[in-house]
DNA sequence: GATGAATGAGGGTTCATTCAT
DNA sequence: AATGAATGAACCCTCATTCAT
């Protein structure tokens, strides 16, 4: 619905791919077709041939880097571990993936759109943290009823948690203060809030 | 340096407020300086006798923006209520700034253009966050040295307690999936935080 | 010369078909060889195979639109009516061709293209009002000789007449100021070119 | 309501004139902002402030031909000459009218864009042959009324005249056939057109 | 010091045309 | 012979910036 499926993938993927980049740099405003032709190696009529305008090839950008990046963030945590380190497995992969460059990008340019674009936004929600909250709550509801922990409201948990594990991070990354991605700064910021969580949350044996 | 000082105050002032109007509205890319002249009842001219150019305009907003919004977020909390009535004080405070309407643009703008302007990026951070926190680190060894609080690293604790309170709240805003400003939900979030803050860090008598 | 023979008829014409419609509706730099394609259901390369260029599949158009509408507008002359009821057929005849959706837009697209295409505008002259003049003042001659007219210049009569045919019809048409067609006032105009011809053309019994 | 009344006339009138030399020569499809900018010395900038889009500039294009002139052409009838000899100087005044460059221009741009613009052309329509079609109307019913002239309808009887002076020459012309202005075939054409329209609405004394 | 008309590079978009399939 | 994706020049229009008044 947002783009012609007829044509080569290919092409598709090129230009999307070009996209990606000069969006991430320059912003939907700042970001100009020529541009994105010239990057992504392709003259400007195949952008239109691929895309109907500007505007949906944002969101196909928008919508490809969602479906990329976002989705498999909550693999993997059905494990035999402890509740506690399975939090912390969890809050890690979390902020990793807020703070890598597709995730930081994507939620930047939609920030910046969300008053001119909001079905992306809510896209974006829906795609991103709305899927990680779900699965959460899930597991948070899952070990409640386990006797592992005492959690009234899974989801509310769940988002506190999320909450927690940016701490002093996420802002700084946004506001591009910070360069290279400091693993024992995950690690310590993870584990506070995995404890500070359990103290609320935890059941004592 | 960002502007001839030599130049009338009020003119100045006059255009800042047409410039605000129109970057929270439009964004950096979207904004015209045609429009903003418009706006702020100048001639072109004039725009460009006070400031250099459309960049340096912007820089001044936000600049405006930063002192104007986010210093006063924590005034007054030094009063005789108990820790956990004073947190919650503070909590709310904090939480009506970020979701206040220029809290939330000046944020927007900053995080769209931090790639573009990162000067202004941490201008920003320093105006408001830091400060923010630094008050709040300062609060918290206080009352850690009174003895009503048991927080080690002060200034990490601040941070903990700022992402808690956005709880569910500062996400869906910035995404502007939200409209009305829900008091109630505030509220809740808020006391949330306070309990788990104290859950860690409070001292049982 | 205009196109390929080698290929086939039925396709061609089919182009034509969809030519006439998009030509007719938007005129020449409006009209788009993709629309033509689309509205001819043919693709873009095939209409390239037929057609050389866009002026030349422009002037196929006029030539097939002269052709198939302006020769046969002066059918059915010789009968034995009375000149009078003759000439009045004739201009009601000339009238409604005129006036034809045809008949006008392959004249306005002439017209407006006069000068980019002078040899189009060459073929229309001849294939539409040169032969009708021919026709015309071949048979004024025939009536003057057999002493029913009395006309010197007969080709410059028959130009005469059909002017006055179009007495307050024609401009207005061709000004689109003017939306169904008067049969009664096309009567009435004929009528009065009728008599005023026969006031200096014909003869007192 | 065309254009910003607040800017140097003499700009607009020279980009007017670059303007009508583009529309006249390629129609309004046909003529490009950036050629009408170049031909009238200005930057396309200089165009958009006075003129709000291409179409508003066109139609200040054909108000400005429409009112050069067309107007004018039906000045000084009041003398002392006989019906026949006014009666061949008012035809001669209007065919000159009509096969003039401007005549031409206008009446072909407008035609062309009759269904885009109706507005313009029922403007033009307003301007040129109403009027003119009026003032005869007026004149006829005149001599009617002092018995030099026998027309039961004025208005008719002139569009009639208009439409018999008009043979041979304005279709050769419009269809551009012709290249330059003969003297002599338009007064043969007005004096045979005089002496027809006498010979039906003259008085024989 | 203030003005706003003028500039021209660059914005998104369309389109006649080509050519590999 | 037919296709339609790719091309890139040219389209109309906007805008940050300048400068004569």
């Amino acid at each position: 619905m947002l783009a012609n499926d007829a044509l080569s993938p290919e092409k598709r993927a090129q230009i999307l791919d070009g996209a990606a980049d000069v969006f991430a740099h320059d912003g939907y405003e700042g970001a100009s077709m020529s541009r994105i032709a010239a990057v992504a190696n392709v003259s400007k009529g195949t952008l239109y041939n691929h895309f109907e305008s500007k505007a949906q090839l944002f969101a196909a950008y928008v919508e490809s880097a969602c479906a990329r990046n976002l989705c498999q963030a909550f693999a993997a945590t059905d494990e035999n571990l402890d509740v506690a380190e399975t939090l912390a497995r969890i809050g890690r992969r979390m902020v990793e993936m807020m703070l890598s460059d597709l995730g930081l990008t994507i939620y930047r340019v939609v920030v910046a759109e969300a008053k001119k674009f909001p079905e992306l936004a809510n896209a974006f929600y829906e795609a991103g943290p709305a899927r990680a909250i779900a699965q959460m709550a899930q597991w948070l509801a899952a070990r409640t009823a386990e006797g592992k922990l005492a959690v009234e409201d899974p989801a509310f948990a769940a988002e506190q948690f999320f909450c927690l594990c940016q701490t002093r991070l996420w802002l700084r990354y946004k506001l591009n203060l910070q360069e290279a991605a400091p693993e024992a700064a995950i690690e310590t910021v993870v584990a506070a809030a995995t404890r500070m969580f359990l103290n609320t949350y935890g059941v004592t044996p």
